[in-house]
DNA sequence: ATTAATAGTTAGCTTCCGCTAACCTTGAAA
DNA sequence: TTTCAAGGTTAGCGGAAGCTAACTATTAAT
């Protein structure tokens, strides 16, 4: 999974949580990508077996693709608490925590976990 | 400067402060690259202002180079301070570091260096 | 003097990931 | 019924950044 897969799966997740339903154009609006942009990233999260798409183009996230964006999703609400605490503006803290989150390790995030987690 | 940039950059500063003298060559071992691409990555920095490189190949910062270097091996080294008193071993934490010394805002490294710094 | 190693460059391939332009479907409105 | 907007796809461009193969130039050894 490439970090850019991960963008476009944590999107998916963040507009599921929002709204009962979920397309390519949507994602496309929320991520501010072109079409074409998104029409290809979903094709790839669905060869990946990531997410699934019906005929009407309505995507839902499979159990791996439910693991995979949680995992993101995770490291970047505990990457956003952590800056946060140590002081730095919210909205700050959440675009950096969307950089750092799909490169650090696991052990960083378990160790920030004990940290700062709940 | 963009993150691959930074990395030779950082590279090259490091060799600088190892050795009393930088070449192509070396930055390919230290990085493991390929020398061409190190030729290309070099000839961008110089393109750029960040090096200078005299005519038998040996490489030097320029002030706005040392600038740059110094403060990417800053966020490395406080980043990776930071993880260890989390209690991330060394060597993971400097791996981290280096991926998240790219990425984090100004804002992020000040608060950072508040609570982690000297 | 010839040979061989070292350092660097050139050409060109590949993958990733954005983009635009243009096209196809489908369904609702005029 | 024709027309048009919305959503999606196809084709193909462009730049970044890695690579190999093959060349050049310089230096050192036989």
């Amino acid at each position: 999974m490439k970090e850019s897969g991960e963008m476009y799966l944590e999107s998916i997740y963040v507009l599921c949580s929002e709204k009962s339903s979920v397309r390519s154009i949507d994602v496309a609006e929320h991520m501010n990508y072109s079409k074409p942009s998104v029409s290809r990233a979903v094709g790839l999260l669905k060869k990946d077996g990531y997410i699934e798409v019906d005929k009407d183009g309505y995507i839902t996230l499979t159990d791996a693709g439910k693991n995979m964006a949680n995992k993101i999703f995770e490291r970047h609400t505990l990457l956003t608490k952590m800056l946060v605490s140590l002081g730095v503006p919210k909205e700050v803290a959440s675009e950096d925590a969307c950089r750092m989150e799909h490169v650090i390790s696991e052990e960083t995030f378990n160790a920030m976990k004990k940290h700062f987690g709940n």
